[in-house]
DNA sequence: CCATCTTTTCTAGCGTTGCTAGATTTTCTA
DNA sequence: TAGAAAATCTAGCAACGCTAGAAAAGATGG
């Protein structure tokens, strides 16, 4: 029968190169931007040739959906962290900014889990956790201190996500941008 | 010479096709989603070769950028119309509603206008006064009655904004919109 | 009215994309 | 070591945006 050793084995060199691929996505990405992660650079990359990658993804926007549950979870991270940081009359502007920063600093992972109109597991029974921590932080910050925590959290969330867009779409300038932090923690701060 | 009449037939019937390019892909596009409005499915409405399409636009995206300028456009009058409407205590909620509304019942538009990379000539020297007249209408709002009215029009516009896109890519759910309008609302209402 | 020039339109095709069927090679088992 | 099973590759399809060059239609001057 089958050693457990070489199944195991090839359970490992299929995680591997899984791995590779999607870090080969988002470096593209990163550097030249989503059009150019094609399924033929992609196989390139990882030197295979592109059946192998349909052996690990269903096809190219399962790919880029795997790249942006990995920034789902990166962001809920980096979220956490800034609230378990933050003293208690800083934390709106503690996680409003950690969440701009994220923004800014990897455009193009953010315009996969937002912008690129893929359907994530997002409001179905079996949610994964990675999409629904990131909202959590945000929702800590209301609960208890609101009539109505949830909406609040969202429309928080709807603010930073917006702001971010119009930015990074070049809708709104990039100069005041510190300035529209201030009142936006302003905004939430003051909160009923 | 050529005689002006039949320059100024060939002007219109160019005018008419052209109008008929961007109706048929708006068409399109709300039934089936932007994917689906292809240079051959155009050229095919339209009963021409597909060379005849990039005698009007340089290329799909000029269509699709033409497209999104009526949106601005057509948004741009309903604010307006909002605003006027309204009364002094209850513009923000009209102009939100009235926001909201247009997103929802036209989400290919919206689509092309904000959320399909197009570059539209926005916060340049020579923007075209449909892509300001919307924001102007927003700015109205709160002009004289904050300290920075621009920034505070920025940030309405950025949370409505990012409430249409994550209702419209399922990242919240569409039950508890109203809810939502209403604290929005509040949250610039009480406004500083 | 016809011949010529200009403009408009079409045919046909290039290069690239995502994806897949079937052949081929490699790896494992007995 | 032969044969089965798994992994991988070659080669190609259909659809896309876009364009060069041929063909057709329209306008102009004699």
């Amino acid at each position: 029968m089958t050693s457990d050793r070489i199944a195991d084995r090839k359970i490992r060199e299929k995680q591997a190169r899984r791995s590779q691929i999607l870090t080969s996505a988002r470096r593209i990405a990163e550097a030249e931007g989503w059009p150019s992660v094609t399924v033929r650079r992609l196989s390139d990359e990882i030197s295979y040739s592109q059946p192998v990658l349909y052996s690990h993804f269903e096809n190219r926007d399962a790919i880029l959906a795997a790249v942006a549950l990995e920034g789902f979870r990166e962001l809920g991270v980096d979220l956490e962290k800034a609230r378990l940081r933050s003293a208690p009359g800083n934390a709106v502007e503690r996680l409003a900014a950690s969440y701009l920063r994220f923004a800014e600093s990897s455009p193009a992972m953010y315009e996969v889990m937002f912008s690129l109109g893929l359907s994530l597991p997002f409001g179905v029974a079996d949610t994964p956790s990675e999409l629904r921590h990131g909202f959590s932080q945000l929702l800590e910050l209301f609960n208890g201190r609101n009539a109505d925590p949830e909406v609040v959290a969202e429309l928080f969330w709807s603010n930073l996500h917006g702001l971010v867009e119009l930015t990074r779409t070049k809708r709104l300038p990039r100069s005041r941008q510190k300035e529209r932090l201030r009142i936006l923690v302003e905004l939430f701060t003051v909160s009923r």
